[in-house]
RNA sequence: GCGGAAGUGGCUCAGUUGGUAGAGCAUCACCUUGCCAAGGUGAGGGUCGCGGGUUCGAGUCCCGUCUUCCGCUCCA
């Protein structure tokens, strides 16, 4: 984990959150680079989930709602339980988790009497108030998950899109917890991005469509993501340790340097969402079914991963360090459609000014198609380090023979191999190897020189 | 929040019994360099987390505070 915290501060990718001043607990900034991984790690998820699907339509709600929608929704009471530490062991207990009121019983762990302290408050909800005047009438909080945001607009997008059952409703958007202990890099932020679908079926079909998404999102992180396959797992909740609004639940665990952790939680949340508001807001939270001439409360299953933690993993997962003879060299094995940067162009030699000149103009004709960039600021071989070491698939060379046979050599990031490709061909030449519509035909370097 | 550890240039660290900060790497400039972190010369960059205190004098001692890391708890 360190190494990667390190190449993310190095090289752009992640900051601490305002670190001149000390940074702050569990709040972590995108740096040019991250932001574009992070932005490439969405639009992902965004295409499978809803762009390329008529059973999903998407919704970009706002961060803070009526604050009834939390009393409904049970987060008010959820996040703000009442806890007791005892003063012995240090462990701490939810009171309603005890057996009898926290002065008189004994702590659950370490059987010591009179050790438990008065109940206190940990509302894990950030609160905020609205309007001017802080007081009590004006208090709101900032959403801890964004599901509850598809429940609360269910019937505005059901009936806008014309929808029947089954289908789904997706968000990307931030959330905020009070995380008691924040850490493990940007593994358990307070601030923190999610994408979540919340997939409405009718109640006989629950069991079917959990299967359907637990599936599909495991694909999701392989051959979307690229991440090994070996490095995933399903891990069914054990009853005890389901939430209270679901009645299964499936995580999509990633083999972290931390061990194993959850990346994904797929939720079967029954109707106890919409029924909760429902109730709250006496609407009727409802879809009608022409074949049995009945209103059908949906069931949820609910696809719910974390941005910041696809991003540690495709980290994580495409890091890796070669020990060659001189030194080490460091390579982030992503995707293409995922990398930052998808090809960089460099010069040779920096002191012959017609092969700088050709390498900016082919920069600039490669930044009309994909994200790029020139660099000349050291040898070849570093030039190539820094590339490997941001995840850039394609380095182009431009060397003294362009100037005369108007063509560059293409190295490709993992295998290191060359092609040599026209000048003016080579934008959407690089475009197509980046979206997968070419295939790479890369050969050593030692055999490119004797072909030329 | 509780318990433990730590905070010196971007990074990794050195700073002897307190006397007003150094190295390597990195970065930048110039030279060199004809395909995988070469070399040379030079430069920029630190109120030693912050605030008090002791002292003629504190990165070095004391107190407080903030932040980070590891456990407890929570969870995507």
């Amino acid at each position: 984990m360190d190494v990667i915290v390190s190449l993310a501060k190095r090289r752009g990718f992640v900051f601490p959150s305002s670190e001149i001043y000390g940074g702050m607990a569990g709040f972590w900034d995108y740096g040019p680079l991250g932001v574009e991984l992070k932005n490439n790690v969405k639009q992902a998820w965004w295409r499978e989930m809803v762009t390329r699907r008529d059973d999903v339509v998407g919704l970009d709600a706002a961060i803070i709602m009526n604050p009834r929608v939390w009393e409904a929704s049970g987060h008010v009471a959820g996040f703000s339980d009442p806890m007791v530490d005892c003063r012995n062991c240090k462990l701490r207990f939810r009171v309603e988790d005890l057996k009898g009121p926290p002065s008189e019983i004994a702590c659950p762990n370490c059987g010591q009497h009179g050790t438990l302290t008065e109940p206190r408050q940990f509302n894990l909800m950030f609160s905020t108030h609205v309007g001017p005047v802080a007081e009590d009438a004006s208090v709101a909080y900032l959403r801890p998950e964004t599901a509850q945001a598809m429940f609360v607009q269910f019937e505005n997008v059901a009936t806008t899109m014309r929808r029947k059952l089954p289908f789904g409703i997706a968000q990307i958007g931030r959330s905020f917890r009070n995380e008691i202990t924040p850490g493990n890099f940007i593994f358990r932020d307070r601030e923190l991005e999610q994408m979540e679908m919340e997939f409405f079926v009718h109640p006989r079909d629950e069991d079917e469509w959990f299967t359907y998404w637990v599936d599909f999102r495991h694909r999701w992180w392989t051959d979307a993501l690229g991440i090994d396959a070996a490095n995933l797992r399903l891990r069914p909740h054990d009853p005890d340790e389901l939430s209270h609004y679901s009645t299964q639940t499936t995580d999509i665990e990633y083999r972290f340097p931390i061990g194993w952790s959850e990346l994904e939680g797929i939720a079967d949340r029954t109707d106890y969402d919409l029924k909760a508001h429902a109730a709250a807001s006496g609407k009727r939270l409802a879809i009608f079914d022409e074949t049995t001439g009945e209103h059908v409360v949906p069931y949820v299953i609910e696809p719910a991963a974390g941005v910041d933690r696809a991003v540690l993993t495709v980290l994580i997962d495409g890091y890796e360090e070669q020990q060659l003879e001189r030194e080490k060299r460091v390579v982030l094995h992503i995707k293409p459609s995922l990398a930052p940067v998808k090809a960089a162009v460099l010069p040779l030699l920096r002191n012959r000014p017609e092969l700088v000149e050709r390498a900016r103009a082919l920069a600039a004709d490669l930044r009309e198609v994909v994200p790029s960039m020139y660099d000349d600021t050291a040898s070849i071989g570093k030039l190539y380090r820094r590339q490997d070491e941001i995840g850039t698939p394609f380095c182009v060379t431009v060397d003294v023979e362009s100037l005369e046979d108007g063509a560059a050599t293409i190295r490709e990031r993992d295998s290191m191999t060359q092609e040599r490709v026209a000048l003016a061909s080579i934008p959407e030449h690089v475009a197509d190897l980046v979206a997968g519509r070419a295939v790479w035909s890369g050969v050593p370097r030692e055999v490119a020189a004797v072909e030329s």
